[in-house]
DNA sequence: TGCATGTATGCACCATGATGCAAATATACA
DNA sequence: TGTATATTTGCATCATGGTGCATACATGCA
């Protein structure tokens, strides 16, 4: 069994506070949400064009999930089209998922830990 | 297979920008660990014991948590206890990461080329 | 080169929220 | 009841960041 030492650096290594600010702002979640109901990348005018928001603050919010590692951007042309970066994001959240069920005692972890 | 439209319902439904926000604040991120780095509850005071924060911060912290269901509160005598709410916040990870998964087609190749 | 389109950035404004101190509230105990 | 301890809340301050507009930058095309 892996010590509460061991599986609180875990924790501390996916427990992000930049990550989740990120996730945590409504106009980036919707973008978030545009990105994983599309098939493929988007460019910054169609997110914004599906946003009650400016298109330079979707620019500016697409490079706060950029920054953070949740979407990214290649340039095509004129257009610069943005991806969700869905296997990243999906691991980070089942690993910090994995590192917290670790460090709680719930169920049969409780009772086998407190003996 | 589940269709787009679905997917992103349940996307919506456990993307709450509130809930990141809340673990996006890093004296909160701290508060998180320190809960699930001990067996059991622990007070306020003994939380802001061990911050660089004022103990008025941190209850008002903590009541952010709560408020979002990541954390518990549990009044004993002069003492309010707080624990965190692991399985319900491993569900959430969890189920925000299956909904991603759904959405995301490219994601789950990715997933499984990593193991 | 000049022009059009797409994106990013500088700037100012304003709302939100994190913080500490002091005061209020809650509870136990003598 | 009064006192001590634990927690919450009112208040003021200050930093951060979301927003839109105007402008600069990047790229493709005639």
């Amino acid at each position: 069994m892996k010590s509460r030492t061991t599986c609180c650096r875990d924790l501390e290594k996916w427990l992000e506070p930049e990550t989740f600010r990120a996730l945590g702002e409504p106009s980036r979640a919707a973008l978030l949400m545009l990105l994983a109901g599309t098939r493929g990348p988007r460019t910054v005018g169609e997110l914004a064009a599906d946003l009650p928001i400016d298109l330079s603050v979707v620019s500016r919010h697409l490079k706060v999930l950029k920054d953070v590692g949740v979407v990214t951007a290649e340039r095509s042309g004129k257009e610069v089209r943005y991806r969700l970066a869905c296997g990243d994001l999906v691991r980070m959240l089942r690993n910090l998922a994995d590192a917290l069920e670790a460090c709680c005692p719930t169920g049969i972890t409780e009772l086998e830990a407190g003996r």
